[in-house]
DNA sequence: GCAATATAGTGAGGCCACCTCACAATGAGG
DNA sequence: CCTCATTGTGAGGTGGCCTCACTATATTGC
């Protein structure tokens, strides 16, 4: 019984590893024909959601340094979709702003994601929806105290 | 009515995204104290489901190119986990043979697995359980077929 | 007002995962 | 024996990450 409970298990994370691994090929696969890759085109969802921002306040919104930053906006700005424009009061710094071309890339990616969406889960009624909603929350609450612990006691 | 269906499935491509870049954070994260990376985890894992096998099977297995797998396998020999040895028949092939220390690890790894999909879900009873699996699977099969839409004529 | 300190961004140098192309060694079939 | 296919690897490239050192520019604190 305790054998079988942890197959089950075992083979829900299996679910996850494998859920895991597809999500990330098909963004990898569907962003290069944008020309984008999953990094510049997290940048460019972070300044869709921020407007124009400092490079600072994107590696800390990434949770990246800021070196990674800089590499990030440079493809970005060699392939048109943002450019880099002086702060107006701090010369030390570039606000990073998207480009028309930018911000239509942008605009036909978030629509993609519902229609996306609606494929995944055309089939799901309410019901199925919330279960499983609720589902991937408890097993987000769970990984995301797994790999900081210290998060739990914060909130 | 339908944005609100919109919005709900939404959500739920969020709640996959988000566990998608957990759940690789976490791997990268808890390989990192053995050593390892992903993908040189992949290898081990591989090698440790069909035994000594040569470069060329693990690429095929791990759909990466042979040049990928002598720098992993390279990276895995340095430390310690595998060796290359002669192929017995084809001198042009080499046999990559998991170490003691990398069976050590592989099995501890093997076994954290499965501690962890405890973890994960010990609060589901069965019945949430099979219900997260089917809503998982469904979801599985609809990603692949969007990634590789030959696939589903071939199956 | 000016020196000490903090902050924004980038060059340099490194690691890892990928790829393609070219090539040597070897295997397999005729 | 002579092609043709295959295994593995050097060379060279892309992209995402990091740290450290450094410049230019704020900010703060006498």
């Amino acid at each position: 019984m305790t054998d079988e409970a942890h197959a089950r298990r075992a083979g829900a994370l299996d679910r996850i590893l494998e859920l895991s691994v597809l999500v990330n090929a098909d963004m990898t696969q569907s962003l290069a024909r944008d020309q984008l890759t999953v990094s510049r085109a997290h940048v460019l969802w972070e300044l869709r959601h921020r407007g124009p921002s400092t490079q600072r306040v994107l590696a800390d919104a990434m949770g990246v340094s800021a070196r990674t930053i800089t590499g990030l906006v440079d493809g970005l700005v060699a392939t048109g979709f943002v450019t880099r424009e002086p702060h107006p009061t701090d010369r030390r710094a570039t606000l990073v702003t998207v480009t028309e071309h930018g911000a239509k890339i942008t605009a036909a990616m978030e629509s993609g994601q519902v229609e996306f969406a609606s494929l995944l889960f055309d089939e799901f009624d309410a019901a199925d929806l919330d279960r499983f909603v609720a589902g991937m929350d408890h097993v987000l609450a769970k990984l995301r105290a797994h790999i900081d612990p210290t998060a739990r006691e914060i909130q």
